[in-house]
DNA sequence: GCTGGTCTTAACAAAAGGTTAATAAAAGTC
DNA sequence: GACTTTTATTAACCTTTTGTTAAGACCAGC
């Protein structure tokens, strides 16, 4: 895996170190996205799906750590690897660092060799490893490969039907599914189940995701929306 | 994971900071092993086998840089994640340590608060995937050359068809293999199995590994989690 | 050909999931 | 507003799938 696969995301309020360091790692092929607070990081690291985040601790607003905590607190961002950027000798900010989930810190005056160092050592550890099976739609993302859904920051491991279903609705986000399309679908055009059967899996689900996804179109069938 | 579940490898050529630092490691239930130079600290990472190792840069006879090399180039412990110990700002030193592969990089005087957290955050990222022939899984290592475990300090070996099973479940943690595919990939599409074949050595595998780490997800399959 | 571990099978037990049926509620029709 | 049709909700029931066990078949190494 070469350095021009990976995207890193810079983040601190002071735009000469966007600068600098952005620079550095230009130079050795890294594809670099910058944010100047912990708002608009979050935002781009939804973006921009980074391999790592540069993530400045002192910044006005939400500061690093608090920013940190929200990355992990997200499903579909617990992953990425995160090392914090900050004056060298704050002991307690580095404990509280790690402690937020860090997996690195580095210390500030930035020197270029270090940072690198550290950033392949990071990297390299991380392994190539890349999901996307996932299918992403607001507040729920779903896991084909998984069974599993993430929704409002839990995980969830559904039953066949019941994730076979949701998956179905899903596909097409919108789109109206008549109630034969999914008997068709789902149980195959020779299975003969009752008339309530969709009903009942439909109603376990929306106890799970909440019951504004999934609406009914009387006559017709399901539907799901974000 | 619990920090007693975690083996530590101390090299250091002085006593003192071997007893401080072992001191200060033990407290939080780490197994603690020592060295005190670098042809020792070989001799037991392949005896103990543990998690990380602190590795002391200046050292009389074969340094740390050096003792890194070598460990790196051992096939067997080339996993092992490495921090070496040094006085600060020797940046020279820093950068040749990642070069050799370290994972990371803590400055003397070494604070325990500081330390802890370092480990912590290191021991945390080994989870998931690595891409050698020896996949780490948290308290699981796989070791594919030698079909071969280690779970929680213990090499355990095991009959071929319950490695290949496991070794295909945690090809891809979390992801749900279907039973057919379970088939497919470890007895070939042809050969033909009673339906209770897989559950046999499914079961005997969470007798060794403990029942969590593998999931039924009914109707469907089996999935390695963490 | 023994021998010891490994693999498969078969029978039964247990669990989980899926379906049904009965009833209530809502939406559509006239 | 009364009637009809469709969907929602329950909980019990039943089917399918998986777990468990032990016995025997298999196979490699000796």
């Amino acid at each position: 895996m070469k350095n021009s696969d990976y995207t890193v995301l810079l983040v601190d309020d002071e735009p000469d170190i966007l600068e600098f360091v952005g620079y550095n790692l230009r130079k050795e092929n890294y594809q670099v996205h910058t944010a100047s607070n912990g708002e608009e990081a979050l935002q781009k690291a939804r973006e921009y799906r980074p391999h790592l985040i540069l993530l400045d601790v002192m910044m006005p607003g939400m500061d690093g750590i608090e920013t940190c905590d929200q990355i992990r607190k997200s499903p579909d961002l617990e992953n990425v690897l995160i090392a914090f950027l900050t004056a060298r000798g704050e002991d307690y900010s580095q404990v509280a660092g790690f402690d937020a989930g860090a997996d690195d810190y580095i210390t500030k005056p930035i020197k270029p060799k270090v940072l690198l160092s550290r950033m392949k050592a990071l990297l390299r550890r991380q392994g190539p490893s890349s999901n996307n099976s996932l299918q992403e739609l607001g507040d729920l993302t779903i896991d084909l490969d998984k069974y599993q859904i993430h929704y409002q920051n839990k995980h969830l491991d559904l039953p066949r039907k019941e994730f076979e279903l949701l998956a179905l609705l899903t596909s097409r986000p919108g789109k109206v599914f008549h109630r034969d399309e999914i008997l068709d679908k789902i149980w195959g055009n020779d299975v003969v189940v009752g008339g309530r059967t969709i009903d009942v899996h439909v109603r376990k689900l929306r106890e799970k995701i909440g019951s504004t996804h999934i609406k009914t179109v009387k006559g017709v069938g399901y539907k799901f929306e974000a």
